[in-house]
DNA sequence: AATGCTTCCCAAAGCGCTTTGGATTTGTTT
DNA sequence: AAACAAATCCAAAGCGCTTTGGGAAGCATT
């Protein structure tokens, strides 16, 4: 069923039956009503192409995930994210079409986007220190917001980001209040803008208390499971070991875990742990009694509330960047404690 | 810079330049020669909806995410499938759209999308038992495949699964030969297709060796780690707890790991594990030894194959519906031993 | 020179929608 | 009753591409 059929159908033309569907006032409303139920009866949606067609617009936001070629990681939070931005796409009739791209392809997939107008903007994931699609898609002209921030990037550009630095500052404050000098921090990687962020965050706080920064205890790597075993286990076989834990990811929490327990320490009482929690809906962080000790903020959240703004900024085209910052909630779980005395 | 530039800037007829850029014979290769490189030059992309609106083909595969609106699950697998699937389509010149859907709505989406002839196929996530859109896409006459199979659908359909009654009916086979008796399953929920049919296979290997079934060491559920914990937890502490475990997800495995330590017992002594590993790229089954003992599948490479196969019937159309059953590699790893002795 | 083949190219229609610029009808005002 | 305004509706152009149905030029064949 197309538009001609349906207008031949109610004896009117392609004109008024598209005014009246779009909700256009030149149409009477008994018409309008009379098409509407029509639209319905025969299952009547207008062909996206052609729509975008004579719009101009393409009624579509565009995902590029960058898949590392050597890492091959597909971001865990990505799955979640995409969830939250559908909703919103859906509630707007907007499409959201995915590209999947190795990073070293990044910038042909934005151009190629932009030239066949096959989006109407895009959101840029996983934003890098100094990332530069920003000042590409300046260029391009093709509408964008960033899940995250750049770092030493002084253009002005739409984004939405979690409160990496504070939510760390105040995760090393605590476990400090706690007694804890010997804190390690299990890190993302951090040519990532947010890793880098949760690091300066993490030295911040121990600057303020007069804890030397020490490497050893510092590392970077993919937020997996095995590599925060490695690493915690390590440390923690070290001569002046942690005696507290600062997680990137639930995932990683979650071998942090396994090192401690494979030391024969126990979790929350040998050696505290807190860590980011994005809410993923397979990762829960416990019921009402948190396992973990964490920074919490819903991954999911972000994708809905991010997909709004990028929406508005395409509507209302002219408006300044939009920035929005979410602050994590804290919640006290079972895995922190005082520190240990020393014997 | 569209068709019309280009061909008015080349001395061309927009036919000529169309039929050169789209590999047609009619074009002496000269001429051919120079319209490429011309397109190269201004960065030339035919506007894909100008192009579905032309061909009446949409470039575009539809994948529909159904998020349950009881549990606001995101199957963590999807991120990797996606992944897949992507390289595919990005080979192809194809696009991936992307509709998040909660269970309620999903029959409109599929109606919606074929009527918008947003896509030109769809690939169906998680099938139930007797999954009614199988019928559905057929009635619509929309090209799909299925990532699983759907048990009771004797309706002819394309898909590509892993053999999951085979992997679990093994996995239960080499634990038995292990010497254990009592073995649990932590399952997926067995409304889903891949979970029902694990569980068979486990069934069908207690049957064969005359194990009688006991509905207390099988659940059904999310597979999340605090689900897979609770479950572990409870049955270890029944007056006669199950040996082995046999896990639907790495993220359940997690937890009943955990619920097997705070036992005080040790996995792959105490109790032994094998779950099925999805090779998720944020959660691998440890490096050289795996921890886990597993019947291991990459849903990566499934995804990559399904959109092949999809990608195939839409092309040829009028062949037989394709079915590909993926086997899953048997690695044993750290977490099973033999069966503990009586006392 | 007329005929028939290729080879190479083009004008124009059409895909399904929106939107411009009227046309027609109806209602209001004097 | 004439004149004007408002309310409804419509024909046709246009969005950027593909594709049909030729047409012109070049060449070899009669």
């Amino acid at each position: 069923m197309n538009l001609k059929e349906l207008s031949k159908n109610l004896g009117l033309s392609q004109t008024t039956v598209s005014r009246a569907l779009n909700g256009y006032p030149e149409v009477s409303a008994a018409t309008r009503h009379r098409v509407e139920r029509a639209a319905k009866e025969f299952n009547y949606h207008p062909s996206t192409r052609a729509k975008g067609l004579a719009t101009g617009r393409a009624l579509a936001i565009g995902h590029v995930i960058p898949v590392s070629t050597q890492h091959e990681m597909v971001n865990p939070v990505f799955g979640d994210f995409i969830a939250g931005a559908g909703e919103t796409y859906a509630r707007n009739g907007f499409e959201m079409i995915l590209s999947i791209v190795d990073d070293q392809n990044e910038e042909q997939i934005y151009r190629s986007l932009k030239s066949r107008r096959a989006v109407d903007g895009v959101i840029v994931h996983g934003p890098r220190i100094d990332d530069s699609r920003i000042a590409l898609l300046n260029d391009l002209g093709l509408p964008f917001a960033v899940h995250g921030q750049v770092t030493h990037c002084d253009l002005p550009y739409t984004f939405l980001d979690v409160n990496n630095h504070e939510a760390f500052e105040q995760a090393t404050d605590y476990l400090f209040d706690l007694g804890h000098r010997r804190i390690a921090l299990v890190n993302g990687l951090e040519n990532m803008d947010f890793a880098h962020r949760r690091r300066r965050g993490y030295e911040a706080s121990l600057r303020s208390h007069g804890i030397p920064i020490d490497t050893a205890l510092m590392c970077s790597n993919e937020m997996t499971e095995i590599i925060g075993y490695e690493a915690a286990y390590k440390q923690l076989a070290l001569p002046n070991p942690p005696t507290a834990y600062l997680c990137a990811s639930l995932i990683s929490a979650l071998g942090v875990r396994r090192a401690i327990e494979d030391h024969g320490l126990t979790m929350g009482k040998d050696v505290s742990v807190i860590t980011h929690d994005d809410v993923l809906s397979y990762l829960q962080n416990g019921g009402d009694t948190p396992i973990f000790t964490a920074t919490r903020s819903s991954v999911r959240t972000a994708g809905r509330r991010l997909a709004e703004v990028l929406l508005n900024t395409i509507q209302h085209t002219m408006q300044p960047p939009q920035r929005v910052i979410l602050e994590c909630e804290f919640v006290v779980g079972q895995s922190t404690g005082p520190a240990p005395r020393k014997d």
